[in-house]
Parts: structure tokens; C-alpha cells; sequence
DNA sequence: GCACATGATCTCGTTTTGAGACTAATGCGA
DNA sequence: TCGCATTAGTCTCAAAACGAGATCATGTGC
């Protein structure tokens, strides 16, 4: 259990608009609160869905499984394998974690051994596209990321 | 021991799937690899970038910082205020991880006290378009994250 | 019997994160 | 002048997340 510390527990709220008290004295720069960095960015910081979203599809192995799935439903046994590199215990509570939030089904086949596909459902598909730009970006800036990484361990 | 408080060393930067070190195993036959299943997606996994930025920019306070630094530069305690519920600990630590890939640039006013800006990069600006489109899908469909949440741990 | 495959869980130890005290030089009020 | 606040961080220690590997139940092929 305690699956939950993941999910924020809403009253340790966010005070964004106590900064508004705080005049600042050396760079006279007024700044924006979270309130409004956030609506500028398009969203309502209320409920924070932001992060709620993010601190799980941008979990380790959540966006990589989602690609994955993207291509077909896969069975435990082939994400395994698809993903060499992820535990036994990760992928199981990465697929719970994106089950649990709605983005994959889980189908179990009362065959023997039992089998269980993951697929994605309608709302994950509907991630996909923002997901897929993200790493259209990834792999188009990588070089360039490479290259600032080396700069700044070079200093 | 490896305690390194806030510096990541370069060399522990990188555990994701080093490619050279760690060869994907082409070892299925009927099923996709990772390498098939990420070439439908659209990139290349030789040497896996995804992981390596998604898991940069995925990370839990990343895409927080680069949202609120895209409304404009802000000093690190300006930053710390916008996002009350981030110790001070793991704002130098993000801050330092997203200068060090090219994101964000730093920089020292030798005033008194010291102040120190932080600002977008060129390329850090770049990424914001993919980055709003994501925090726009979670706006969009964070109820029905929430519905299917619910759900689920009803059962 | 015995090994194997399935999907998943348990235990253990390591890594990462969080909370909070602590540093430096200086400005401010009392 | 004493005390207290400011700046951007660092340090220490505890908690949480993660990784590697063993284990489980069960039925099939040998």
C-alpha cells in the first residue's frame, strides 16, 4: 500500500499569492505569482492538475510504456522483454500506476499460465500526440543537449 | 557512500540504458524489440535520447521550473516562492540539472546580497511548445484521470 | 518427478527526495 | 552595537522510491 505519497495531499497547499506581500528590495522586478506564471501557461492552478498528470506520465518507465503500448497491446511478458532494462516490480507498478489513472486496460486470459494483455485505452491514445511531439523534440535537441552537458562538465 | 549531495557526478548522469555498454537484446522473435516498437514512434533508439531528456524534463520539479521560467527570468528566491512546496535542496538540484542540459542559463549579479537569475535558453524556449501542449492535455482531461482514479480504488 | 513458462509479490539494499538547520556578508532598526 | 533579516546555497539525517533477485501457484511437456 501506500501508493498514495504520490498524490499530493490537496491542503498542503499551495500559497501563491502570500509572495504578493514580499516587495523585493535589489532587482525591483515585480514578480508573478504561481497564480499567473500558470494561467499564463494555459492552465488553472487550482487543483494543480499539472503536476498531478506530469509526476506520472513523466514517471521513469510511465512515458516509455505508453510509446510501447502505442504500437499494439502487449502481453507483461513482451513490455518485459520490450524494456530489458525495467524490473519486474517497476513494470508491475508502472502498469498499475497507468492503469489506475485510466490510460491502460489490463485483460486477463484464463489460459495456462494465465496471460494478461495491456492496451491503451481511448484517453491514453489521446495522449499520444503531445506525447509524440515531446519526443519528436527529444530526439530532434538531443545533440544539442549532449553538447551543453559536456560544456557544463568541462567547467 | 557516493553521497554528492547536489552535484551529480557526469559519469552517475547516465544510468539510463548506456547504449554502449548495455546493447539492447535483440533477443524475440515474435515480438517487437524496443528498438521497432520506438522506430513507430518515430525515433531512433541507438542511443536512446528519450529516456535520456524525458527523463530530465519528466522529472518531478522540471517542467514546473521551465513553465514558470517561460513567463520570464526569475531569482531563485522568486523561484522558491512560486513554488512554495519545492525544498530548497531540490531547487538548486533541478536548477543545476536543467543548466547543465542547456536549458537554462544562470546568471550572477554580485550585488549584496548576491542574487542570481535564471532564464530560458534558446533552446529551453524550443521545448515549450511540446511542453504546453502536454500541460494542455493534462488541463483538458484531468477529470477524467481523477473519474478513472476514483474508480479504480473503489476496487 | 522436474524443468519451464506465466504474472505477480516479497525482501533486501541502494539511490533519490524531503525537512530543516546552518553558512556568508551586509543592511536595518533599536 | 546587538540582534535579526536578506541573499543563494550547503549539510545532515530520515523517508520514500527504486533495482536485483528469490519466491509463489499452476499447469504443460519430458
Amino acid at each position: 500500500m501506500k501508493r498514495e505519497p504520490l498524490a499530493r495531499s490537496p491542503k498542503s497547499g499551495n500559497r501563491f499569492l502570500d509572495s504578493a506581500a514580499q516587495p523585493l528590495r535589489i532587482v525591483s522586478v515585480e514578480e508573478p505569482t504561481i497564480a499567473e506564471a500558470v494561467l499564463n501557461a494555459g492552465f488553472d492552478m487550482s487543483n494543480c492538475p499539472v503536476r498531478d498528470v506530469m509526476d506520472h506520465i513523466g514517471g521513469k518507465w510511465s512515458s516509455l510504456m505508453l510509446l510501447v503500448l502505442s504500437t499494439k497491446p502487449h502481453r507483461f511478458g513482451e513490455l518485459k522483454r520490450a524494456v530489458p532494462d525495467i524490473s519486474q516490480r517497476m513494470l508491475t507498478q508502472t502498469l498499475r500506476d497507468l492503469q489506475r489513472d485510466g490510460y491502460i486496460s489490463r485483460h486477463v486470459f484464463a489460459t495456462v499460465p494465465p496471460s494478461v494483455e495491456y492496451r491503451l485505452t481511448p484517453l491514453g491514445e489521446s495522449l499520444m500526440p503531445a506525447l509524440r511531439a515531446l519526443v519528436a523534440w527529444a530526439v530532434d535537441n538531443h545533440p544539442r543537449i549532449a553538447e551543453a552537458r559536456q560544456t557544463f562538465d568541462a567547467a
